[in-house]
DNA sequence: TCAAAATGTCAAGTAAGCTTTCCATTTTTC
DNA sequence: GAAAAATGGAAAGCTTACTTGACATTTTGA
């Protein structure tokens, strides 16, 4: 699964630190998921949408197997 | 979270073992999910609204804290 | 009504998401 | 070009998603 985290951040001009107090989860998350180290819990990805105004859909993109 | 599997699934008249094994999960997965013992991880929630031929949002109800 | 099918749920184990701590590397700014 | 700020990422530990296996309860249908 792709994601658009990092480019969604940057435009916004804030640092991950920013992100990570924001959605209540620790900078190394933030970093985790814009590397590709692992998927958010559906939880996060809600809250993450969330604060962008977005579906969870334009941001995590799914890809079979 | 809330979700609408159980009515989903049963709109479509299929067994809880019938969409596991298409979701490849196991049948103790989709119960669970049904009675709110725990939340799908995203893959698993995209394989579902690709399923059910909906957004992922209109089958799992996001509520904060 | 009674047997088979479907569902509920627990226990024990594995895998994945997330935390804190720590240090290295890159980027920014003066 | 040096200091400060931001990011990358590893390790160890905790929590939660998911598995298999087993058994109890409910629902269905002949």
């Amino acid at each position: 699964m792709k994601n658009r985290l990092e480019e969604l951040r940057k435009q916004r001009g804030i640092r991950q630190e920013e992100l990570a107090e924001v959605l209540e989860v620790s900078r190394q998350t933030i970093g985790s998921l814009e590397n590709g180290r692992y998927n958010p819990s559906i939880m996060l990805a809600f809250k993450i949408a969330k604060y962008f105004n977005m579906s969870i859909e334009e941001i995590f993109i799914y890809e079979e197997e």
